[in-house]
DNA sequence: TGGTGGCATTAACCATACCTAATACAAAAC
DNA sequence: GTTTTGTATTAGGTATGGTTAATGCCACCA
């Protein structure tokens, strides 16, 4: 579309290609490789969409379209991705802080304006936001340098009766407006302790308790929550 | 573009459209009617673009095509537009003021962002700033009633050896980015004291003198930055 | 070994949104 | 009155980014 290039240098990327590259990452984090298929499920289009979409990323040197099916960011692609995320979870964290939005709304919002920002607002944003390091839903802000000293896991494999606190909610959580606000209205957030009161892979659910209060998630949606040990 | 639909309740309007009802909005404000070939040159695309955009834009109820080549503004076209300019003028706001952006960079980074602001995210945006009624380059923002004693007018069409004060650098003029830095860079802005020295229509030249320093303007940018008799 | 399910792709199509080149037309300039 | 200028439009083309419907492919299961 000739008219994306008058908002950014020439011929760079567009809004499109930006939200691919950045599902990549985000689906790329949970260790599962990335394919098309969960690509057109997470970002809900075709598949047809995520073939054209791919031949033309391959071609621009964003991704390397491997033997299998696995997709696989370049360095230029990985680049690219993590300026997305950086962009996405400092602006959940203005829309969050400073302008008083809840989880739910403030993903899709920085979603939106994410392809609009400059590097020098990015920056300055980071600057009045005091450089924090993780988004609202405790997602490390690329650039950052967040340790990250625990070792997280997903909540769906985490064993009965252990505690553990809720490290974040991922991106690809995220992407469920339903599951977000079901996790919002809850109370699960990061630095939430939860007692993993029964794991249930026959009926498919986790249920955890916390403050006496008992939430029973699926297993599918637990493995999109990362919790870790406390010591 | 289908792409779009995402980002908007479905079928709503576009980036493109919201570019031309903007443009639109902003050319009839300097009182000339607002025809196709001058929508072209302000946003630098051909004349045929805009044929077709209009075409789009009229089919979706935003413009009347009137018999002559005048375009105007239908109510729904005139709402959104506002919608536009608020957004726009309250992002400049916040880039020069928290940000500490300069009005040249401000209006380019604000274009780019005021397509993806959500209303509850402009509300908030116009709290924070404590309700300005201008934005930076002193153009009203639509909603917040400023009330506007002066009667200003065009600086082509003021006086030799009066003083005037400038009141606002129109939308017209942000779209040069060179005259936007030029102005900025002579120190006009809103209430900038400028003496009228000499009005040359023959050379097509208007002397202004603010502090000592003369500063030369062609009428066509002159008439780009209105102000206001001082009491 | 023969389905069946999951995944990728091709084919055909559509809308937006831009472009250049050529044409049409009216009103002002000579 | 003709020519020039400004303006609009048509025609034809391109890229992005979607859609459905149909097809191809492979791997696993009975």
């Amino acid at each position: 579309m000739a008219h994306e290039a008058r908002k950014a240098p020439s011929a760079e990327t567009t809004a499109s290609i930006q939200d691919y590259l950045a599902a990549i990452y985000d689906l790329a984090g949970s260790g599962r490789p990335v394919i098309g298929a969960r690509l057109a499920k997470h970002m809900k289009v075709s598949p047809p969409a995520v073939t054209e979409a791919l031949h033309r990323m391959a071609r621009a040197g964003y991704i390397r379209l491997a033997a299998g099916k696995e997709i696989t960011l370049t360095k230029k692609g990985r680049a690219m991705a993590e300026v997305m995320a950086r962009r996405h979870r400092l602006l959940e964290r203005w829309l969050t802080d400073i302008l008083g939005l809840d989880w739910t709304e403030a993903h899709e919002e920085a979603h939106r304006l994410e392809h609009a920002l400059s590097p020098k607002v990015e920056d300055r944003l980071a600057a009045i936001l005091g450089m924090p390091t993780t988004c609202p839903h405790g997602n490390p802000i690329p650039g950052m340098s967040s340790p990250s000293q625990s070792h997280p896991f997903p909540l769906d494999q985490a064993k009965e009766g252990t505690t553990v606190v809720v490290e974040r909610i991922t991106e690809e959580a995220e992407a469920d407006r339903k599951l977000l606000e079901h996790l919002w209205q809850n109370g699960v957030r990061p630095g939430m302790r939860l007692k993993i009161q029964e794991v249930a892979p026959w009926a498919g659910t986790i249920t955890t308790a916390s403050d006496g209060k008992a939430i029973v998630l699926g297993l599918a949606a637990a493995g999109k929550i990362w919790v870790y040990q406390p010591k």
